[in-house]
DNA sequence: GATGAATGAGTCTTCATTCAT
DNA sequence: CATGAATGAAGACTCATTCAT
C-alpha cells in the first residue's frame, strides 16, 4: 500500500502491517501484538522502531499525508491555469482515495467502536439530511431556480460546501461566511445558458 | 449543552455529562466512573439507563443528531425559494456548530487519542494544504482567472468542496464527479460583472 | 416443591423461588433480583424476610434437609425389622431425590459455574472410573469370584461404597476401614446358593 | 500437592497455588490476583497459560482427576483376583485422599460460600442422619439381626450405600434398585459364622 | 410492610510496554 | 538487533444491599 524508500525491510513491513491494522479496527482496536504478528515480526521489534504504540500511528499518518501531499503537488507541477490545478488537485485526491481507500478511515471514521446496527443507522441519519437536501434541490430545478443536472451530486455539493462551515467562531464569523457559501454556490448553479 | 424532555432528571444528567466527557476525551479516554462522578450518580445508575458505554455514546449521538436536523427543518420550514431555503440551512449549520461547540468533536474528532503536539503537526499539515490552495487561488486572482475577494475562504471552500470527492469509487466515477464539482466552482468562482 | 406451614404466603413464595433459581443456576450465579421476580415480589421484600442472599440459601436448605430428615423418620416410624426400616429407609431417600430431584444439585453438584462441555468431561472421566469397575466386575462374574447378576448396578455398588472412604485420617485407620468395607462387600456379592 | 511434569516451573506454580486457593475459599471466593500473588507471578502470567479463571479451575480438576484414575489403574495392575483388585481400588482412593485432602473439596464441597456457623449446621444435620441410621443399627445388632461390630462404620456405609441411588428415574427403577442394594447389604451384614 | 431506583465495592480481564536472553 | 514471556495498571461491568417513599 504505502511504499517507504531509506526504511528497513522490518520497519517497512511494520508501517504496511499497522496501517492496514488500524484502518481496518481502528486505533484503539488495534493491539500492537497483532499488528507485530501481521507483520512477521515479534512484539518487541516494533518498539525498536516506534517508542509507543502512539507513536506508530503517527508514522502510519505522517507517511499517508506526506505522500497525499506529494502527490498533490506532482498533479499540479505541470499545470498552467488556476482551473487546471484546480482539477489536477480533486482528479489527484479522488485518486488517491479510491487507491488508498481505507486510509480515510484511519483520518476520518471513528466509528469502529460502534457496531455495524449503528453504524447503518448513523448512515440514514445522514441520508435524511441527503434526502431533505435533494427535496430542496428537486424543487429547485424543477422551478428552474437552478441548472437542471444531477441532482445527487448537487446535493452532496450542497452539503459538502455546507460542512466548510465548521470553523465559524461568533454569529457575525458565521453571518459573513454562510453569505459568501451561499455566492459562491449561487453563481456555480445558477441556470448557465451557453457558456 | 443539550436538553431533552421526557426524561428522568438523573438520565439527562448522564447524558450531559456523558456528551461533555466524550466530547473532552474522546470515547475511549473517557472513563465511565468519571462521567458518573460529573453526573453526580453512582457508576451503577448509569448503568441502570444504558446496557454499556457504547450504548451511552450512541445516546450522546443520537440526542445530537434528532436535534440537529430537527434544527435544520425548523429553520427550512417558513422559506419559500430555494435560496432562502438553502441559506437558512446553511444559518442553521453554523448556528447549531457555534452552538454545540463540541459536538463536532463527537463526530469528526478523533485525533482525542492523539497528543497536543502531533495535534498540531496534523493542523500544520492541514495548514500546507490550505496554503497549496491559496496561493494557487491568489495566483488565480492576481490573473483574473477567478473574481478576487477572501482568499483564506476561498481557499476553504475549494478545499471543502475537494472533501466531497470522498465516495468516488472508480477512475470513470471519479473523472465524473471531478468535472461536475469543478463545473460549479468555475461558475461559482468566474469573475462576476454586476449579478 | 417445598411447602412450608407458619409461613406468610410471601416469604412461601420466595423460599420456593430461592429453591428453583438455586438449584438451576448454583448459588454464585443466582441473582437475588431473579428470585424476587420469580417469586412475584420486590427486591426489597426478600430482605424484610432474610437478611441476605447466604440466609436465603440457609433457608432453602433447611427446608429442604429437614424434610428429608422428617420423611426419612416417617417411613421408618412404621417398621419392626432391621431390614424393614433399612428399606423404608432407602425407599425414602430414593423417593425423596426423585421427587426433590433438583435438591441434589444445591447440595452436591457446585459445577455450575462450569460449561457444558467441561461438565461432559468429567462424567467421560467418571464413566471411565465405572467401565474400569464394570470390567473387574464382569471378569469376578465369569470367573465365578461373585455372584452373577446386574453388572452396572454392582460396579455403581461398588463405587458408591468406595466414597465412603472419605474420611479416613491416616494410613492405619484406612487400612482398617477399607478391610471393613471390603469384608461386608465379600458376603454381599458372594455367591449365593439358596438365600 | 499436585505434581506435574512437562510443565513450565511457572505454570506448575500457578496450578498449584489455584490448587491450594481454590479448595481453601472455593472458586468464586478466590481471588485471580491472590492466586497470582501466591504462586509469585503477575497477574496477568495467569492469563498466558489460562484463558480465564474457569479454565484455570478446570486445569486444577483435571489434573487432580488425571492423578486419580492413574492411580487407580496403578494400583489394580498387578492384583489378580477379584477381590484383590477391588480392595486395591479401595485401597488407592482412601490413599488419594489421605494424601491429596483438600481435592475433595474442590470436587465435593461447595459450601466455601457459607460461613462455619452454617457449615456446622450442616454437619449437625448429617449427624442426625447418622445417628438415627446408629440407632437402627445398634438394635438391630442388639436383636442379631445383623453380626455384630463397628457400628459406626457399619452405619456410614449404610448410608454410603444409600447415597448411590441418586440416580432413580422412576418409582419401578427405583424400587428394583433398592431391592439390589438391600440384598447386598442383608448378605454382606449377616451374620457370618465361622468365614 | 412493600418497593425498586440508586449505589459502589469488588474483580476479571486486557494489552501496551519492558527486559533478560 | 530481535524476541516474546512477564507484567500490572487501568477500567468496564455486576449485583447484593440500602432506604426514601
Amino acid at each position: 500500500m504505502v511504499d517507504f524508500k531509506k526504511m528497513s525491510e522490518k520497519e517497512s513491513a511494520i508501517l504496511n502491517s499497522a496501517y492496514q491494522i488500524f484502518t481496518e479496527k481502528g486505533f484503539h482496536n488495534a493491539k500492537v501484538s497483532e499488528i507485530a504478528q501481521h507483520a512477521g515480526v515479534g512484539k518487541g521489534t516494533i518498539y525498536e522502531y516506534y517508542a509507543s504504540k502512539e507513536e506508530l500511528l503517527r508514522g502510519v499518518i505522517q507517511i499517508g499525508m506526506l505522500h497525499y501531499i506529494e502527490e498533490m503537488k506532482r498533479y499540479i507541477k505541470d499545470s498552467n491555469t488556476f482551473w487546471e490545478k484546480i482539477e489536477n488537485m480533486y482528479t489527484a485526491h479522488a485518486y488517491f482515495l479510491t487507491n488508498h481507500d481505507a486510509f480515510k478511515k484511519v483520518i476520518g471514521d471513528h466509528f469502529s467502536v460502534i457496531n455495524k446496527e449503528f453504524h447503518d443507522w448513523m448512515l440514514i441519519q445522514r441520508n435524511q439530511l441527503i434526502e431533505l437536501v435533494k427535496e430542496i434541490v428537486e424543487e429547485g430545478m424543477d422551478k428552474g431556480e437552478i441548472a437542471s443536472g444531477q441532482k445527487d451530486w448537487t446535493a452532496t455539493f450542497i452539503l459538502t460546501s455546507m460542512m466548510g462551515l465548521q470553523d465559524c467562531q461568533d454569529s457575525d464569523d458565521s453571518k459573513g461566511k454562510v453569505d459568501f457559501v451561499v455566492n459562491i454556490l449561487k453563481n456555480g448553479l445558477k441556470q448557465r445558458n451557453g457558456d
